[in-house]
DNA sequence: CCACGGCCTGATTC
DNA sequence: AGAATCAGGCCGT
């Protein structure tokens, strides 16, 4: 087992990142958080000079969880790039130091698609009875981790034994989309390498239970697609009120805002409104309204 | 292209 | 207490 110090830049917001609702399979721990790198149980856990690695990671859990965090992203380069307006920066200096992740595809797929209509601690309880139903157990620190599934195990899965993960109608969707990546019908390899919104069109046609929105998360998520925009309803909240006077919007029109507005980042700007207008923004001062 | 109802289910609100 | 409503949507009509 490994255990070093990786490199942090100075604004982390280790907490708001990893439990913020784009992973879910991470719980506080002592001063820290415990969860998975690459499928390996880690416990990443702030320091004196940067933050603690332990992992059960073949090769170098370091680089695994620098990649994993984007720690070399430029922060300040994104938040001049979607700095557009007081009410953005507003939100940015709320948040300072929020990341977006880089993870799995496959999981982070399964992962939104467990997520319509539900809300992130059911989520999570989802995930992680998916991971000790189908999962590979793995021992680490003492305790009894799982890993998540592969395509392989959730295409052989009951479909009794899926719904009693608490995914409802959402079970059929799981399965049927671990079939096909496990089938081999669909490449997530080959979608991350085609251009945003190709990729987006092409989740949503491959998989039953993948609309854009879900679509858009395994893009920003776990593909490396910072120009995808989804359009939960918070976001859809937060543009219409800050930035349409409270005028409804469709999904489709939301969406189409945020890439021409923010444009390269737009990701980070979505994950900067989603948590300011989560946690508490309400009706905008007038000024901030078109 | 848009609007609307239905869908599993647990927590919260009325 | 039991009925609505809501929750990081999607699908069919």
């Amino acid at each position: 087992m490994g255990e070093s110090l990786a490199a942090l830049p100075a604004p982390y917001a280790l907490a708001d990142t990893l439990l913020g609702g784009q992973a879910f399979r991470w719980t506080r721990a002592r001063r820290g958080f415990e969860g998975f790198i690459g499928n390996a149980p880690a416990r990443l856990t702030p320091a004196k000079g940067g933050l603690l690695v332990e992992s059960a990671a073949d090769g170098d859990p370091v680089a695994a969880a620098e990649a994993y965090l984007r720690v070399s992203d430029n922060l300040g380069r994104i938040y001049r790039s979607i700095g557009k307006d007081a009410r953005i920066r507003g939100a940015i200096r709320s948040w300072q130091g929020l990341h977006l992740l880089s993870q799995d595809p496959w999981e982070t797929l399964i992962a939104f698609t467990a997520s319509s209509a539900s809300n992130v601690p059911k989520i999570s309880r989802s995930l992680d009875k998916i991971a000790r139903a189908f999962g590979e157990p793995a021992a680490f620190r003492g305790g009894k981790w799982h890993r998540f599934p592969t395509p392989e195990a959730l295409a052989g899965a009951d479909l009794a034994g899926l719904r009693r993960c608490e995914l409802g109608y959402r079970a059929r969707y799981i399965r049927s989309t671990a079939e096909r990546v496990a089938e081999g019908q669909v490449d997530l390899g080959a979608i991350a390498k085609m251009p945003t919104a190709e990729a987006q069109a092409a989740l949503v046609e491959a998989f039953d239970g993948t609309g854009p929105k879900v679509a858009a998360c395994v893009l920003l998520f776990s593909m490396g697609k910072d120009d995808a925009f989804p359009v939960d309803r918070w976001v859809q909240r937060s543009v219409s009120e800050w930035y349409f006077g409270g005028e409804k919007l469709t999904h489709r029109r939301c969406e189409a805002w945020g890439c021409a507005y923010f444009g390269r980042h737009a990701g980070y700007a979505q994950q900067y409104l989603f948590h300011e207008r989560r946690s508490r923004g309400r009706a905008p001062p007038a000024r901030f309204r078109r």
